[in-house]
DNA sequence: CTTGTAGTTTAGAATGATTATAAACTGCTT
DNA sequence: AAGCAGTTTATAATCATTCTAAACTACAAG
């Protein structure tokens, strides 16, 4: 294990106690050099098989208030998470169901419009859809 | 009726039977000067009470697929459907769940990232998230 | 105008992701 | 070691959406 003992403090820091199966989730979700975007059912697919699905959703939702973990928008019918929690966008591939990451300085975005009034920004997210370069002509 | 027969050509012209439900959900949907932003639960609180939900489904599903409306991504766990098919992007007000469009000419998207090996840009959707301009200041 | 048929509507069942419930379990403080 | 709040879990409930299959209807053809 091992981040172990950084998971087990940032969990303490958060107020959330550093179970067993909490532990295996980090290890799954931040033990890794690239960004990971899932759903649920795909981590479930990953995690060592006696973690309940419900855990699995407990966990999520705990890391996500905590600020572990992003959602982001999508017409799926599943939810995503990212564990990029930086402002950042998105190429989405539809046929994998796939999300890969853009960063904020590699897109640029001037003069945004005003929000609407008594209103302020919040956020923005900017989801690029992307699909397979068809070069099926004719022929 | 106003637009009667323009919806009924319409109808006519991508195949679809010009049925009094369908016709009914045209003049909801389209008789109308703003862009409409809805859900399928929304619909169904201004639409007559003898219309089906499977009908709203069925329909607003064949005027997608007809490219009379565009869905929208975001996270909720309800869809959203948009009257204004052209590319746009949003304003989205999380707190009283509503969309407001914006203008492709009115933000600028300069630079945009090449796609991924063998992909091509589909097209691009910027959501900007808007909350109430809390000026609950201390005092 | 009839009739025939494909297209449409509908009530209700099924699905599937997510959330709620409540009982058993466990990390941690005393 | 004990006790409790926090956590996990199986399972039920919820809720948006899709499916099913039977009844209905627009409309083309006669
Ligand atoms: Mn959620
Ligand atoms: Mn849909
Ligand atoms: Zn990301
Ligand atoms: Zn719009």
């Amino acid at each position: 294990m091992r981040h172990y003992k950084f998971h087990k403090e940032r969990l303490r820091s958060s107020g959330l106690r550093p179970t067993k199966q909490r532990l295996a989730i980090c290890k799954i979700l931040f033990d890794r050099k690239e960004t990971f975007h899932f759903t649920i059912e795909e981590l479930k697919k990953i995690a060592e098989k006696n973690i309940s699905l419900a855990t699995l959703y407990n966990t999520v939702h705990a890391f996500k208030k905590s600020g572990y973990l992003k959602e982001i928008s999508l017409k799926n019918k599943k939810t995503f998470f990212d564990t990029n929690t930086k402002n950042h966008h998105h190429f989405y591939d539809e046929e994998l169901s796939k999300l890969i990451d853009i960063k904020n300085e590699n897109i640029s975005l001037n003069n945004l419009p005003e929000a609407p009034y008594g209103k302020k920004i919040k956020d923005v997210e900017i989801l690029i859809r992307v699909a397979n370069n068809n070069q099926k002509q004719k022929k």
